[in-house]
DNA sequence: AGTCCATAGATGCAATTGCATGTAATATGG
DNA sequence: CCATATTACATGCAATTGCATCTATGGACT
């Protein structure tokens, strides 16, 4: 049986990864391409868009955000009066909703995503190498993965 | 000189940290230690213990966190009002206000400290090698310390 | 020193958020 | 198949947040 790892070891990891994330998040919050939108709104139609049948359920998209259920509701309703994204009655469980971006959501997301990609890559490029985001990246999908079962 | 990383590998190894963070938050957010304070304001206290001097800046602070300068100003306002933290004018700049915990702050974040370090090794601990959490760490350290300046 | 610009925080106010709870639909257990 | 529990989302309402702006201090340039 594999050692398990120390106190310290972990939670100073997890305390330079949140750390990191803030101060990226800071960054990105100030540029121009959030003008357009809140980087949370942004957040759920970016969502929206990796959704493979181009609907998702209402709960399923909460547990990809930091925000409560009522807030994401209430969030949904704006997003929708702004003519980002449609709902309707899921048909398998009539309680619940799905949703989808419109034409104009989809576009708005494309747009922001784009400079939001760019921006990205400029702020993050030349810390690591090539090999280094690999290595993060397959860390991260590790310790991810590993939390669906908790 | 060294190649540049490819679009893809950056944004996506961001994306992973980023989903990461997030679903460890959501875990974290629900736990007993912060129906006794919100995480947000835990966030500040764990800061203000983190300060050798014992006193912070408030515009230093703000640095650390998400949120924006008008509601920390608020938040200490109302962490000031619970107890937990102290204010003052810095004696170098009559413009700035300094921070610190209160013997009831200090205690607080102790005791919430203790819990929220235990539920977070137990929750990350299995999910990875004692290396890979070294590795991560120094990965994260690196993408940090590199945006610093820009 | 005097004028102008920048920086640190505070404040008015509207928008967003979360908590507690409500309603409707579905799952479960007898 | 009915009673009960659970789940999905909505809503009332108070608390928190952010944006725009204000005040006061500090810095820079002449």
């Amino acid at each position: 049986m594999a050692n398990q790892p120390q106190i310290r070891t972990t939670t100073e990891a997890w305390e330079s990864l949140f750390r990191t994330q803030v101060a990226v998040m800071r960054r990105l919050q100030q540029l121009p391409e959030f003008k357009k939108l809140a980087m949370r709104e942004y957040d759920v139609l970016f969502n929206l868009s990796n959704c493979p049948t181009g609907w998702t359920r209402l709960n399923e998209l909460n547990e990809a955000l930091l925000i409560s259920q009522p807030s994401l509701s209430r969030m949904v309703e704006r997003l929708e009066a702004k003519g980002l994204v449609r709902r309707r009655t899921a048909e398998a469980d009539q309680r619940g909703i799905e949703i989808s971006l419109t034409e104009a959501g989809a576009k708005l997301q494309q747009e922001i995503g784009r400079e939001h990609v760019r921006h990205l890559h400029e702020m993050l490029a030349p810390r690591l190498s090539e090999a280094e985001f690999r290595q993060l990246h397959e860390l991260t999908d590790k310790l991810r993965a590993g939390l669906k079962n908790s």
